[in-house]
RNA sequence: GGCAGCGUAGCUCAGUGGUAGAGCAGGGGAAUCAUAAUCCCUUGGUCGGGGGUUCAAAUCCCUCCGCUGCUACCA
């Protein structure tokens, strides 16, 4: 039965390409999970957006010498282009500053004004002559209070980890032009209530028995902290601004934190999909009311994100009730972190590797069938290039790509290149359709709980009993003796590849595509390569005879050892 | 400092009360269709240390050690 399913990506800071632990922690296994459920028939609906307002963008954009909206759509521009690149099949990439994610920021700002969630503040912020602007926490530095550390910034002393003030520094300067001309100011700001959520979001968080455990975990940590009402607007220019109707007119020139207007541009994204498409309402039959009650929504991050996922954003949707009933999110996958060399990845010291990079040294399926096969489920992993080599070269070049070749080749040497019709399948043949059968099921379910690792570890299991088949049956041998005997097994060999790229599409849908055409081409235009529905006792004999079929080049090259050397010199960040 | 997660074979990781597992790497063998690719067998671990509960603990409890992350105005 088709199911309606609606999965986000946490979505990717405007502000540089993102690396591979950004990757694989949202968009790179969302997407193996809107593709395995679109290839299932589900109606699946993939949203992803640039996170683009707040200081960071601001100062980001002053330092290339851009305007903020000149440097956001360049950067935009150059993050959907490697997304597309990488095989990301958003139906949707949009922009957290786009009008409707403004509309949206605005409607549930001024909701949860109405229902007396949000009330004015005066705080103490640091203002700087010299820039003119009010200044962020971590761009105050000075003289560390309690460690005398010269270069701590305001939010937190990196060299002794204590949490500071930025009113505590000794001599504190501007991290942006270094002046010392700094004054503290009074600014009024809105703050959501969040405190009052408590008992609502415990029950709810409590409610999520099949959540990871570090999801849970660090949702109920927060809680159990006691929440913290939160400020939602702040002095910046770069951002969603906040209506005058909001906060008595006291809020001119103020923008709400990018925190609050960020997972708003989920459904901003719902929004801007229908409007580029023609669709009119129909992004809210996704997310609001009775018309979204069939739908199961299904968030994927990294674990930094959690409590804004959990806390954050589920207030804002609580608080709305019970004139507007939204979305919650109903399954929330949390991801660790892939470390590089057992440090982090780090954009700002260009350490790791990152997406444009990637496909400069080799194409998205290799990145791909590895960070899904190594995603950071439980821990956290530790990408090194011995490992990621290893990986590649036996799991797809091996085990995968060699399978393929043998048995077209061999198909197309003795077998004429055409699917050999004689022989039946005889005992082998329906032992290996039982263990498919079984394996095949083991992987869709695997899929289902979204276990990345389980799923490559069955897929590759199915692949390997390829091979077992054919070492088995040894059509090679038989052909001397028992021509339909190896004809038989070299139907089942090209059966196998066919299934086998219906069954990997999800994770590598290129080369997928490749494994099919060897065989046939892939029916309806190519953009979905469905689940095989059907017994693998039809699956596995559903080639017509006769039919032919084409060896293809090499799928998947093996990397070398001085390729391994080279990439580690490459990549080995700058320390 | 506080909190959380993790610590299982050389490496990457499964395994939450009932005789320690997988893949890779290592060793032996088979096969020769294939990208020297495959398949079979196999070496290898007092499950971070110590203590406790239990007929039984990798699994539950306590404690210590180590690693990582978070700690709310960077996102």
């Amino acid at each position: 039965m088709a199911k309606r399913i609606l999965i986000t990506s946490a979505l990717p800071y405007i502000n540089g390409i993102k690396h591979l632990g950004n990757l694989v922690g949202s968009m790179l296994t969302a997407d193996v999970f809107a593709r395995f459920n679109r290839a299932r028939g589900h109606e699946t609906l993939f949203l992803c957006a640039t996170d683009e307002h707040g200081s960071t963008t601001e100062l980001a954009a002053l330092e290339a010498g851009q305007e903020v909206v000149t440097f956001c759509a360049e950067q935009h521009a150059a993050q959907a282009d490697v997304c597309r690149r990488f095989g990301l099949s958003f139906d949707h990439f949009g922009r957290s500053s786009n009008p409707p994610n403004h509309r949206l920021t605005q409607h549930f700002a001024r909701m949860l004004w109405k229902n007396g969630h949000l009330e004015l503040r005066s705080t103490k912020q640091i203002y700087s002559n010299a820039d003119q602007r009010f200044l962020p926490d971590r761009y105050v530095i000075g003289t560390c209070p309690h460690c005398g550390y010269p270069a701590a910034r305001g939010d937190q002393c990196e060299n002794c980890t204590r949490v500071l003030d930025p009113a505590d520094l000794i001599e504190p300067r501007s991290a942006i032009s270094g002046s010392s001309d700094l004054e503290i100011r009074d600014s009024t700001h809105l703050f959501l209530k969040q405190s009052q959520f408590v008992p609502q979001l415990r029950e709810w968080i409590g409610s999520k028995k099949d959540w990871p455990v570090l999801v849970t975990s660090i949702a109920n940590k927060w809680l159990d902290e006691g929440l913290h009402d939160r400020g939602i607007t702040r002095d910046v220019a770069w951002g969603v601004p906040v209506p005058d109707d909001i906060g008595d007119g006291k809020l001119k020139g103020k923008v709400f934190y990018v925190w609050f207007d960020a997972p708003i541009e989920y459904i901003g994204a719902a929004w801007e999909w229908a409007e580029a498409n023609g669709k009119g309402d129909e992004w809210k039959r996704w997310w609001l009311g009775e018309a979204a009650r069939d739908v199961t929504y299904y968030e994927f991050m990294g674990k930094d994100n959690i409590p804004f996922h959990t806390v954050g954003f589920p207030v804002t949707i609580l608080g709305v009730r019970p004139q507007e009933d939204w979305k919650l999110v109903d399954y929330l996958k949390g991801f660790n972190y892939i470390n590089y060399y057992g440090g982090k990845f780090s954009t700002s010291q260009k350490r790791g590797v990152f997406m444009d990079t990637a496909l400069e040294i080799l194409p998205a399926d290799y990145w791909r069938y590895y960070l899904i096969a190594n995603a950071p489920e439980g821990s956290d992993s530790n990408f090194t290039w011995d490992h990621f080599a290893g990986v590649v070269n036996k799991d797809l070049a091996d085990v995968l790509g060699n399978f393929v070749n043998r048995i077209t080749r061999f198909c197309a040497s003795r077998f004429d290149g055409r699917v050999p019709g004689e022989g039946e399948y005889g005992p082998e043949e329906h032992a290996l359709i039982e263990e498919l059968q079984r394996r095949v099921q083991t992987y869709a379910e695997h899929f289902e709980a979204i276990e990345f690792r389980k799923a490559s570890a069955e897929l590759r299991a199915i692949w390997a009993a390829g091979n077992e088949y054919l070492t088995r049956t040894a059509p090679w041998t038989a052909i001397k003796t028992d021509r339909p005997g190896a004809a038989a097994a070299v139907r089942m060999g090209l059966n196998l590849v066919h299934t086998f790229s219906h069954l990997a599409w999800p994770i590598i849908p290129t080369a997928a595509r490749t494994i099919h055409e060897t065989i046939q081409p892939v029916a309806g235009g190519g953009d979905l390569i469905p689940w095989p529905e059907a017994p693998m006792a039809e699956e596995l004999d559903q080639l017509e005879a006769g039919q032919p079929i084409r060896a293809p080049e090499v799928l998947f090259a093996k990397i070398t050892d001085e390729q391994i050397a080279e990439w580690t010199a490459r990549f080995c960040g700058e320390e």
